[in-house]
DNA sequence: TATAAAAATGACCGGCTAGTCATAATAATT
DNA sequence: AATTATTATGACTAGCCGGTCATTTTTATA
């Protein structure tokens, strides 16, 4: 939590600041971020850092629970219910991301770069929370579709989620392994992770749906 | 390449050194890793791995190059053609791989925490190179499945592969995240990958391969 | 055994990090 | 205007790291 001193920071010189750490925690893993590069780069003390947040882990949860919510407030009104099926439900999801995307391309950038963290040990515990947590919402998901008759009853629960999970991530992964997207690119240039390649991202986004579906869905 | 100074070490002395580096690179990633550490470990002077190799790269790509020399011994001979099918001969490769992780539990360990080095920026060529490699090769073996009519022609031979892969990795990833392997502890007691596990993972699998069967298996 | 070649050593270097804290500058209050 | 509270500062600490190299120890040769 930032302390009281932080809430009180002029607007625009909290988004500075905020902005300036979303981009090195962006561009590199938690433990290869350096504080000191960012201070530097701002032009303010290195003191105040630890004016506003106890210390660098303090800093970065507080990035990621903001990033979430801001996430949040464009996917969050996506209902399972509203759709005919879950695959045009995810697809709605991906539609709104891009969205979030264009509008928030910082945090954008810094959400995508958090699951490099999985190894970085001083994050270990926050990480891993927020993998169960992910990948139960998956396993949820995989469920209901199971319960109402959709998706396939002889694989368990637990690995079709999972499978979706990596599934979804590999989208973003074979963009990259492509050339298609260049996130260190486009965080110089302060462009979103998807610019000028949404179209790309939508037509690979169904290209993994026709496979999902396949592979997911009740014969 | 190391220098002559490491080939002309008695071979227990030699394996002795080895062991200790691929247990640290198995622990941690490239630039986590700790060569000071490594040799206080081993009782020797920090100088002795400047006597054997240029330094902390050349020694890592030394220890890759040798463990893929090593796994290739188990699954090099494993030919597509013998099969009846593509996912007999991709389950073979990994009963193949049990017998590897389970004589080779170090260089396992290592080779497994390999893909942890996606973002370590001091070997980002090197891994770029291997990725790039391994892509390829899963695309070309679905280009000749789908040119004999094995798999989904709706699909680009690209993003198929670039799936395969992914979902392969998963597999790993999968056990990892319920708990059912814990490299940490295997390595500090000397164990395989998938020690007393190793019909978990095949039956992992087998579900795995259900599921890609259905997803890529022309209709 | 004396000499020469090879190998092992570890103190030391420069560079980096997160975090601290007495001091100075600024803002708010009286 | 004077006093007090708040905020900003940056030199400093302790702890890492990879890598170097003059020196010593060990091994091989003559």
């Amino acid at each position: 939590m930032p302390k009281a001193t932080f809430n009180k920071l002029k607007p625009d010189k909290r988004k500075q600041f905020t902005d300036a750490f979303l981009r090195e925690f962006a561009l590199h893993s938690y433990d290869e971020a350096s504080l000191t590069s960012v201070v530097s780069e701002l032009g303010i003390a290195k003191g105040s850092v630890y004016q506003y947040f106890n210390d660098k882990l303090d800093l970065f949860t507080f990035l990621v629970g903001e990033g979430a919510a801001v996430k949040a407030n464009y996917i969050g009104h996506l209902k399972r219910t509203d759709f005919p099926d879950f695959w045009l439900y995810f697809r709605a999801l991906y539609e709104r991301g891009v969205k979030f995307d264009l509008e928030n391309p910082l945090q954008s950038h810094f959400l995508h770069k958090l699951v490099d963290n999985i190894n970085s040990p001083s994050i270990q515990h926050l990480y891993k929370n927020m993998l169960d947590q992910t990948v139960t919402v998956f396993e949820k998901m995989v469920e209901s579709e199971i319960a109402i008759g959709k998706f396939r009853r002889d694989i368990p629960a637990k690995t079709q989620g999972f499978f979706l999970y990596k599934a979804s991530l590999a989208i973003n992964d074979q963009l990259l392994a492509l050339g298609e997207i260049d996130p260190k690119k486009s965080i110089e240039k302060g462009l979103p992770v998807f610019h000028k390649k949404e179209e790309v991202l939508l037509r690979t986004v169904d290209q993994y749906i026709e496979i999902l579906k396949a592979a997911l869905d009740k014969r």
